[in-house]
DNA sequence: CTGGGGAAGGGGCCC
DNA sequence: TGGGCCCCTTCCCCA
C-alpha cells in the first residue's frame, strides 16, 4: 500500500529542517550569502553536488562547504527552493540565470523547464499579437508587472493535465514531474548555453564582465580550444547585484515612438504609430533590448540566448547556431575552398598548389611553400583535391563531406525540432563526463 | 605587450 | 518562412 502524500510530506519536513537549520550538514556560500542544506538532498538533486559530495564523502563527520561565484544568491535561492519544494519560481528576469545555474549544477529537469519557459515565451508572441489586434484599444499588460510562473514537480502535486500550460503570462502553472521527460534537452547545448550567455552578456554590457568571466572560469568546458579567459583569476570581491545582472525585457532602446508594446517577458510585438495606417510589426526580444522586423529573425536571435546549436559539423563536431555559419565553417576549415596559400597568402590554383590535410582541417599550400615545409611532413589530400577540383562530378567524400543531401537531411531533422526551438538530441555524454568541473572546496 | 589575421558569431536583408 | 549572402564586431592565436 502506497501513501501518496508521503513524498510531499517528507519534502516538507526536510524543507522545514532546512529553514530551521536542523541537521543541516552542508553550507553553500554564494557570493557573500550562506545557504544551509542537507547533503543527501543536494546529492539527490544535482549532478554537481553528487560529484562534489562524493569526493568529500570521507569527511562525513564534518560540515561541508561549497562556494559558488558563477551565479547570484537570488538565483541559488530559486534553485534551492525548487530542490526542497519542487516549485520553480521562474520569471522573465531570472530564467536565463536560473538556467545557467542549473546547467552548472547539472540539474537537467530545471534546465528543461527553463527551456520550456523560454519556448512558451515565444509561443505567446503569436497569442499576444492576436490579442493586440483584438484589444488594441487597451494598454493591456503594458504595466510591466512581473509575471512569474511556478513549475512544480511531481513531488508536490499530481497534475493530470496532458498538456501543461507553460505560458509565462498565464499565471502559476504546474508541470507534473513525469511530464518533464517529454521536453527535449541536450546536455551539449547546456554547455553552450553558458558560453552563449556569457559571451552574449559580455558583448552587451562590459559591466557584467566580471561575473561572466567567473562563470566561464568555473563552468565553461569548451572542447573547441582553450580559453585564455579561463586562466584569469576571478575577483571574488567584486559583487554585482542581481539587479545589474537582470535582463530587462521592458527596456526600450528603439528611439522611435512605440505606439504599443507589451510588457512582461513574452517576446514583445511592437508596432509604431503608423502615419500611413500600415501596421509594421516589430519583434522585441524578451531577454534583451534587441528588436527585429521579422519573427524568423527573432527566432534566430533567441538562439544566442538559449545557446541552442542545432547544426553540428560532421567533421569536427563543433556545433553552430546557424546553418550558414556551419556552411561557412565547413567550407573554410574542412573544404579548403579558399584558393589562397595558407603560408604565403598567394593565390593558388589546382596547378600551383595542393590541398593539405591536418586532422580534420584542410587548407591549401602553394607548391613552393609545400616544398619548403616538406611534402613528406604533411599529408596531401589527393582525394579531397579531386572532388574539390571537380565538384560537378558528383563524387562525395565518404568521410565527412558535407554534401547537399546530408546537409538537407540535417536540416530536416533539425528543423522539425527548431520550429519549436527544441534542442536536437545528440548524445555527447562522453565528452560531458570528460569535462567534469572540479568543485570549489573551501 | 601589441598588432595582424583567421574564425566565429550576430544582424540585415534578399530570394 | 527558411536559406543564404554580406557586412560587421569580437575573440583568439601567433609572430
Amino acid at each position: 500500500m502506497e501513501i501518496s502524500s508521503h513524498q510531499s510530506h517528507l519534502l516538507q519536513q526536510l524543507n522545514e529542517q532546512r529553514r530551521q537549520d536542523v541537521f543541516c550538514d552542508c553550507s553553500i556560500l554564494v557570493e557573500d550569502k550562506v545557504f544551509k542544506a542537507h547533503r543527501n538532498v543536494l546529492f539527490a538533486s544535482s549532478g554537481y553536488f553528487k560529484m562534489f559530495l562524493s569526493q568529500n564523502s570521507k569527511e562525513t563527520s564534518q560540515s561541508t562547504t561549497a562556494t559558488f561565484q558563477a551565479f547570484s544568491p537570488d538565483t541559488f535561492t530559486v534553485i534551492l527552493d525548487f530542490v526542497y519544494s519542487g516549485k520553480l519560481s521562474l520569471t522573465g528576469q531570472n530564467v536565463i540565470e536560473v538556467m545557467s545555474a542549473a546547467s552548472f549544477l547539472q540539474m537537467t529537469d530545471v534546465i528543461s523547464v527553463c527551456k520550456t519557459f523560454i519556448k512558451s515565451s515565444l509561443d505567446i508572441s503569436e497569442k499576444e499579437k492576436d490579442r493586440y489586434f483584438s484589444l488594441s484599444d487597451k494598454g493591456a499588460n503594458s504595466n510591466g508587472i512581473e509575471r512569474s510562473s511556478f513549475y512544480s514537480s511531481g513531488w508536490q502535486e499530481e497534475s493530470n493535465s496532458p498538456h501543461p500550460h507553460l505560458s509565462p503570462d498565464q499565471g502559476p502553472s504546474i508541470i507534473s514531474g513525469k511530464s518533464w521527460s517529454k521536453y527535449n534537452y541536450h546536455p551539449g547545448s547546456q554547455r553552450n548555453t553558458q558560453q552563449a550567455l556569457a559571451k552574449n552578456e559580455q558583448r552587451k554590457d562590459p559591466i557584467k564582465k566580471s561575473r561572466q568571466l567567473r562563470l566561464s572560469q568555473t563552468s565553461e568546458v569548451s572542447h573547441y580550444k582553450p580559453n585564455k579567459q579561463n586562466t584569469q583569476t576571478s575577483d571574488s570581491s567584486s559583487h554585482i547585484s542581481q539587479s545589474e545582472e537582470q535582463i530587462h525585457p521592458n527596456t526600450e532602446m528603439d528611439s522611435t515612438p512605440i505606439a504599443y508594446q507589451y510588457g512582461g517577458q513574452g517576446p514583445d510585438i511592437t508596432s509604431r504609430s503608423f502615419p500611413d495606417d500600415l501596421p509594421r510589426m516589430r519583434f522585441k526580444c524578451p531577454y534583451c533590448t534587441h528588436v527585429v522586423k521579422r519573427k524568423a529573425d527573432l527566432k534566430r536571435h533567441l538562439r544566442c540566448h538559449t545557446g541552442e546549436r542545432p547544426y553540428p559539423c560532421q567533421a569536427c563536431g563543433k556545433r553552430f547556431s546557424r546553418l550558414d555559419h556551419l556552411s561557412s565553417h565547413f567550407r573554410t576549415i574542412h573544404q579548403a575552398c579558399k584558393l589562397i596559400c595558407r603560408k604565403c597568402k598567394r593565390h593558388v590554383t589546382d596547378l600551383t598548389g595542393q590541398v593539405v590535410q591536418e586532422g580534420t582541417r584542410r587548407y591549401r599550400l602553394c607548391n613552393e611553400c609545400l616544398a619548403e615545409v616538406g611534402a613528406d611532413s604533411l599529408p596531401i589530400d589527393l582525394e579531397a583535391e579531386q572532388h574539390l577540383m571537380s565538384p560537378s562530378d558528383g563524387e562525395k567524400d565518404s568521410r565527412w563531406h558535407l554534401s547537399e543531401d546530408e546537409n538537407r537531411s540535417y536540416v530536416e531533422i533539425v528543423e522539425d525540432g527548431s520550429a519549436d526551438l527544441v534542442i536536437q538530441q545528440v548524445d555527447d555524454s562522453e565528452e560531458e563526463e570528460e569535462k567534469e568541473v572540479k568543485p570549489n572546496i573551501r
